[in-house]
DNA sequence: TTTTGCATAAATGTATACAAATATAAAAAT
DNA sequence: ATTTTTATATTTGTATACATTTATGCAAAA
């Protein structure tokens, strides 16, 4: 097999399992238990460990052992703070590289974004890829990756969040009128409203991330 | 052993190997060819491998095999692009907390870093300590963590470049002006002044690596 | 009862060996 | 001569086996 590119298997597997919140969260995970689980020997469990460690999704437990770190509203914060910094710019970038046919991809995609009956997950991946394709425009891989792992990132945090319909409705809106801006060629208030969008969705997870630890913690 | 945390030796071995240009850029890297050299099996060369990979420090080169990525102007652009935008950002979080010992302690530094006979990797490792120890009174963990990525990436840029002595005396020009911009709680001007360092530096940067592929690539 | 030391057990790191996949070269056909 | 096909060699991916390190539990001493 072509094994471990991130579309292993086993990677994808793995991470699927981290995402759905189907492994323990802080304990450290045995490399064995992995490796029955998921019917490998260590080695190929080892490299995905390796890879899904770079990328976040596993951090050290102490000496030995890796884990699934806790979720952490501050983290979450810096996560919003950096892409309301770097996705205005990234945008600045694209708008002038983006044609015609780009943009009614983004308008389907802004269409099927107002099914609300789905789920966390399925609205995120709907939500990036709205964003994803107006950022590829811009034709800056490396600004591109980066903006694209802090969402991967967000995504471990996402999905145990339900939206309010509320704040879907505003979202959608806003959506609207960050496409209406790109159609004309209006940078700054484009720049402005995305800013604004991921303010949002940033207060809105960390609030409720900080609402989770309040309930769970007590001493 | 305690292995293949970003400390194993051979992550480290091989990490400055590639950073002093000893291991060839652009074609594929053989294991067994590694293992043989580090004598060690493949087995944590795999590991390493992996790290780097995610690091940035190797790529995929094709369906199989790495290699070290040939250096891209426009990717060393964009380096500079988020660090002008995410450094202020969190030297804004940084100034309420400076002590007066850590600002001590960038003086300190700086004074270092007059040392003008310093070659490019020490130049840029000292260089580095002092934007660091600002940024981490910041505490925001996940913000100064991309940020020092983002420096771990063009440090495999700049070591090739020499800097002129002009540039240097300009540079500390520019950290004296900053620090004594922090000292006096002036955020606004301490922002400005980062940014349009580091704005300096991605262009002299990039002007050397264009000219670089100017004179070496002719068909 | 608490703490220190040691012995045992568990888990990780690495080497060797083998299987699968890809690239290379040579041979055959057009 | 060029292209297609086929066989060979190289290289990567994985499993098993072993060495090394860290954790755990028990016993003895304070």
């Amino acid at each position: 097999m072509s094994a471990n590119q991130p579309g292993s298997s086993l990677y994808k597997a793995f991470k699927q399992d981290i995402q759905a919140g189907r492994l323990p969260v802080g304990t450290p995970l045995k490399q064995t238990e992995l490796a029955q689980r998921y019917g490998v020997s260590r080695i190929p469990v080892r490299d995905a460990i390796k890879q899904l460690m770079a990328e976040g999704w596993l951090a050290q437990h102490g000496k030995r052992g890796v884990m699934i770190p806790p979720l952490d509203p501050t983290e979450a914060e810096d996560l919003y703070l950096m892409r309301m910094y770097l996705e205005p710019l990234i945008l600045t970038h694209a708008i002038p590289h983006l044609s015609h046919q780009t943009l009614g991809q983004a308008q389907d995609l802004l269409q099927q974004l107002d099914d609300t009956t789905l789920d966390p997950h399925q609205h995120g991946a709907l939500n990036w890829s709205f964003h994803a394709l107006l950022y590829q425009a811009a034709q800056r891989p490396v600004l591109y990756q980066t903006i694209a792992d802090l969402h991967r990132q967000c995504a471990r945090y996402i999905g145990y969040q339900s939206l309010t319909l509320d704040y879907l409705h505003t979202s959608q809106a806003e959506h609207h009128d960050l496409l209406d801006a790109i159609r004309d060629k209006n940078t700054r208030l484009a720049k402005s409203i995305l800013k604004q969008h991921i303010s949002e969705a940033g207060e809105q997870l960390v609030a409720y991330l900080r609402g989770l630890s309040d309930t769970v913690a007590q001493p």
